[in-house]
DNA sequence: CTAAGTTAAATTGTCGACAATTCTCTGGTT
DNA sequence: AACCAGAGAATTGTCGACAATTTAACTTAG
């Protein structure tokens, strides 16, 4: 799985590395989302001292996980609905630049690469079980190579670097394995076409489209389940 | 000025009161862009201890101010002709999807405040010599009210609390007095319109054009220099 | 004179201790 | 019984010192 992040530094520092371990920790939920943070009881828990522990809270702070009050402590952040479309919404502005800038400037080796990444997928998708692959690893994977194809460090770095783990850290959580998968397929082709079109315009119009859809359909999720439980 | 950050809360330890000046240094070019941060020395400069300036850098380097390698060190993020057409493009997209969520989401009362604040800037700047200050606080202001009209927190986080100081910088840095305060003043007028209409549609793309255009405008100008340059 | 290797200085990362602030629990008053 | 006040405990912010790494300066071989 080609999914490393250039933006990404490999960890050198102590502080990096349970900064990693802390990262993966909040994504999977084994440190609850909402719950507050003890900064001596995780020193003890990770065997540093709390300033190295601060150093990796900082880093977690930068990537949106975790919510700092001056003299108060940190929070993991919340997984709340509202976030979530929050996020949708700021995927779709941002994807969607991403998708136009990529359609100037990647190479055409490049194009030709995620041409192949894509048709990978559909084999390895129709093969076997490959829908839930798809939708966990393939899916960011795609998306994670549109917007590095911008080639605007500013796009790659808000979107790789913050909001990524936030992205995963709803899926985790939330258990997104929605039905989208074959349909998502489909519209990851047609926007591999329209950027290998240099068709910046379309491009972008289709990767709105895309990650609107999916909002959407959260959407609708919650309705379905608020209007059950109103009815029971 | 009302230009104040809901999202910005008001220094209370010493680390935030640094940070705050550093930020200020650093957008004005009194800590030159570009160049290393050395820790005893600014420690010492600010007469606190190096723990304390390194929460300081930390907070710099949230909102993409330095930038910081392991073991080497921190330097000031440099002010470069692509980092700025960078900077547009994440705005066109960020503040369009802004208007968009504002014309959804503002209410009444906000609207007639911004339509309110518009017309004084349009009175204080035929008054004076108000284009200076209509590009450098008025400008900032409108975007910034729009962008929190949005209420989507990703967004205002992203916006006023990362970009908005690197816009700040670039600002100043490059000294942006461009003639194109009578104009974008029009536009302005017609985004408020569209928005008081929740024509969120027609609002992105108003704004987006703005934006657009004055991204457009510098790319001219670095155009025209370099024309010059070369047959000089 | 250049280039590589080695040593010394400087800088960054980490640690434990102290100070300042916030939270909690107890006790008293209306 | 509810609410406020105050002392104690716990937590966060800040400090100075030490360890690890990088940078520089110097020496020496080619």
């Amino acid at each position: 799985m080609a999914l490393i992040n250039p933006t990404h530094q490999e960890a050198v520092t102590t502080a990096d590395k349970v900064f990693e371990k802390m990262q993966q920790a909040i994504v999977e939920g084994k440190i609850i989302a909402g719950s507050k943070i003890s900064e001596p009881e995780l020193a003890k828990q990770y065997q540093i001292s709390r300033s190295t522990l601060r150093e990796a809270l900082n880093r977690l702070e930068k990537c949106h996980l975790v919510e700092r009050k001056a003299n108060v402590g940190s929070r993991v952040v919340e997984c709340t609905i509202e976030g979530l479309l929050e996020i949708y919404v700021v995927r779709e502005a941002l994807e969607g630049m991403a998708c136009r800038q990529a359609a100037i400037n990647m190479t055409d080796e490049d194009i030709l690469e995620m041409q192949t990444m894509l048709k990978q997928h559909a084999s390895s998708q129709a093969l076997q079980d490959g829908v839930a692959y798809y939708q966990e690893e393939g899916d960011l994977d795609f998306h994670y190579k549109v917007i590095l194809g911008s080639h605007n460090q500013q796009l790659i770095n808000i979107l790789c670097g913050q909001l990524y783990h936030l992205v995963r850290m709803y899926r985790f959580q939330f258990g997104m394995n929605s039905p989208r998968a074959s349909r998502a397929f489909d519209e990851h082709s047609r926007i591999i076409e329209a950027i290998a079109d240099r068709d910046g315009e379309l491009a972008e119009l289709l990767m709105r489209r895309h990650i609107a859809a999916s909002r959407k359909n959260i959407e609708k999720k919650i309705a379905e389940k608020n209007i059950q439980q109103a009815t029971k």
